[in-house]
DNA sequence: TTAGGGTTAG
């Protein structure tokens, strides 16, 4: 730092500003000529050897050669490679020191690398300073206060360089486009952005696709995909992310084939988003093949972090586990997916035993991570430990408890049956409870039976979420129960008005690579006769030993003989039918459900488990279900 | 001198 501060400038008129001055008279043998020391401080700032270029210049200060805008851009440069914001900002007070008037470029340089520092108070103080403002000076600050999520002031630069008459580039409206966060000011700019010629630029097209995807806007999105005649492996990225984001994992792979048959190379975002597509359809097999593929490479920390959630996620922690134990790094993302996987696979206590662990490895937990911990006190009960973490958290992390914590220990209160302290729990938060808190509520209203609550649950569910057809149907057959028919009629009536029908049940299940899909009242499978033969003999076989159909999980449309019938062809029980007679002994049976899996099939899958001596693993939209030895990981709570 | 993609709970 001392250095740079001997670093002087002379004065604005001197004709040594404009150029490095290089002495014509040759040097002699033992002092370093000019132009040798020009190169030494250039070659510094290249290999960013910031110590040893300040030396350079200020030998050549020493010398007589004073430092002009190119050499000084070149310093700062230097600063941001090595991150030294202290030199930085020195070199910003050489720059303006005796009188000296900086060209507009080295000035954006300084804003640039304010910008980069993020240091947004700095950046703008220099902006307002500056007399001449060019497009770069307006795509710098644009930029800054995009990546520093200031969205409203990203914008408004928009509007007043536009103002200022200064046209916007295609570096000005990718940068923008992050910014962007309502859907009309959106279409407005990707409209402008048209006009003036720019949306083939790939910068923009990347940044159009992400933004649009983020809106949850494929059509859009794909619009903007496929009217491409420039692209390049971001753009690609951009649109498989983009589908995988929004768990679209069937348009996201084939995407990728497509990638890879057009001749563009994978890279590791590419592989990232290819895992997510695996991840959202669960299919294990697919992503060990992608998890080979990776070994290739040397996988970074978010790809490694990607396939722990992949493994998690289709449920082999075997798996996860050796990839976590493996990681040459973990960060804060690494633990937090192995806390919340292990919870979720009904692996609660060795949850908890790896949050100790990241303490102790001095990793900062972060709001995520107190989720997962609270969600492993639910699954395992822990109603002493979870308000423990919940009251402390503020004081031993400082972290304020959100709405997501409230949640998970309204759940875990729920699970334990204690559902007035819960709703007790509910009227402490500071936010009005959503859709998420009530459905918690009842969720354990069902189990433990608690009608009223659980109408008043239902109630404000839909008052939140009208289209959410499973609460209709909870709701109505809540009343049911009760023989409330005027109440029944009201639910189904409202319904039929709100134009919603009941999703149809599907499961998944993957056998040698492939997906079969099993739709509720669907026989397209070509071995759907026998399927249906051999569920109807196991099912024989599992009365015999006191399986008797729970049809409290009906639809009260059907009676007697017909309830059972609906029920006996749930997709999950098919798939799993389908999963004894294809995979050998020896293998898992995975199924993935659109829906949350019903009791009759929950008792179904336990008891095939135990009956077939078979593990079963099925994930539904919510949680994980490992059936072994006629038991279930969720210990029947879900 | 200014711009792009990927990871975490329910």
């Amino acid at each position: 730092m001392k250095a740079i501060s001997k670093l002087k400038c002379s004065t604005p008129t001197s004709p040594l500003r404009s150029s490095p001055y290089v002495p014509a008279t040759p040097a002699s043998p033992d002092i370093p000529s000019p132009s040798s020391l020009l190169d030494e401080f250039t070659k510094f700032c290249y290999q960013s050897d910031l110590p040893r270029a300040i030396k350079a210049m200020n030998a050549m200060q020493t010398l007589g050669i004073h430092a002009d805008c190119i050499t000084y851009s070149q310093l700062i440069k230097c600063c941001l490679a090595r991150r030294a914001v202290q030199q930085g900002k020195l070199v910003h007070q050489h720059v303006f020191s005796n009188g000296y008037q900086p060209k507009t470029f080295l000035i954006n340089t300084l804003l640039g690398m304010y910008a980069k520092f993020n240091l947004l108070n700095d950046a703008q103080s220099l902006f307002d300073k500056m007399t001449e403002r060019n497009v770069v000076s307006w795509t710098t600050m644009i930029s800054a206060y995009s990546n520093a999520k200031v969205n409203d002031k990203a914008l408004s630069f928009l509007v007043l360089m536009l103002r200022e008459g200064v046209r916007p580039n295609m570096y000005t409206y990718s940068s923008v486009l992050r910014a962007c966060d309502d859907l009309p000011n959106l279409r407005q700019l990707h409209c402008t952005i048209g006009k003036v010629g720019l949306d083939s630029d790939v910068f923009v097209r990347s940044a159009l696709i992400d933004i649009y995807a983020k809106w949850g806007e494929m059509q859009n999105a794909w619009r903007v995909f496929n009217d491409m005649e420039t692209g390049d492996v971001v753009v690609w990225n951009s649109i498989i992310g983009g589908y995988a984001q929004n768990s679209h994992g069937v348009e996201a792979l084939n995407l990728f084939k497509r990638m890879k048959r057009a001749g563009f190379p994978s890279n590791q975002p590419t592989l990232t988003s290819v895992l997510r597509g695996c991840t959202v359809l669960a299919l294990l097999e697919l992503g060990r093949q992608v998890h080979v593929h990776i070994l290739k490479y040397d996988p970074d920390l978010i790809l490694c972090n990607a396939l722990l959630d992949m493994y998690c996620k289709c449920g082999s922690l075997e798996d996860a586990n050796s990839v976590f134990a493996r990681m040459a790094e973990r960060d804060v993302i690494s633990w937090s997916t192995m806390i919340a996987g292990l919870a979720q696979n009904g692996h609660s206590r060795e949850a908890l035993q790896l949050f100790e662990l990241m303490k102790a490895s001095g990793t900062k937990p972060n709001y995520i991570t107190i989720v997962g911990v609270l969600f492993a006190c639910s699954h395992a009960g822990l109603v002493e430990d979870g308000w423990y973490y919940f009251r402390s958290m503020k004081h031993l992390f400082g972290i304020d408890p959100v709405r997501e914590h409230y949640g998970c220990m309204i759940d875990l209160l729920g699970r334990a049956g204690k559902l007035e302290d819960a709703i007790k729990l509910i009227n402490e938060m500071k936010s009005e409870p959503d859709a998420v808190i009530w459905r918690t509520v009842l969720s354990a209203c069902r189990v433990h039976r608690n009608v009223d609550l659980a109408a008043h649950a239902a109630n404000n569910i839909l008052k939140l979420d009208p289209q959410d057809a499973g609460t209709y149907i909870i709701l109505s057959n809540i009343y049911a129960n009760k023989q409330r028919w005027e109440d029944v009629a009201e639910v189904r009536e409202a319904m039929k008005n709100r134009g919603i029908r009941k999703e149809p049940g599907c499961s998944w299940v993957e056998v040698n690579k492939h997906v079969h899909a099993f739709i509720q009242g669907d026989c397209s499978h070509p071995q759907i006769d026998e399927i249906r033969r051999q569920l109807n003999r196991l099912i024989h076989r599992l009365m015999q030993v006191g399986y008797i159909p729970d049809t409290n999980f009906v639809l009260q449309d059907f009676e007697g003989e017909q309830m059972e019938d609906s029920l006996r062809f749930h997709g999950e029980k098919l798939a799993i039918v389908f999963g004894l007679m294809s995979l050998s002994k020896e293998s898992t049976i995975r199924i993935r459900k659109n829906l949350r899996i019903c009791g009759d099939c929950h008792l179904f899958a336990k008891l095939v488990a135990k009956m077939e001596h078979r593990v079963i693993v099925i994930r539904d939209p919510i949680r994980y279900h490992h059936f072994r030895d006629g038991f279930c990981s969720c210990g029947d709570y879900w």
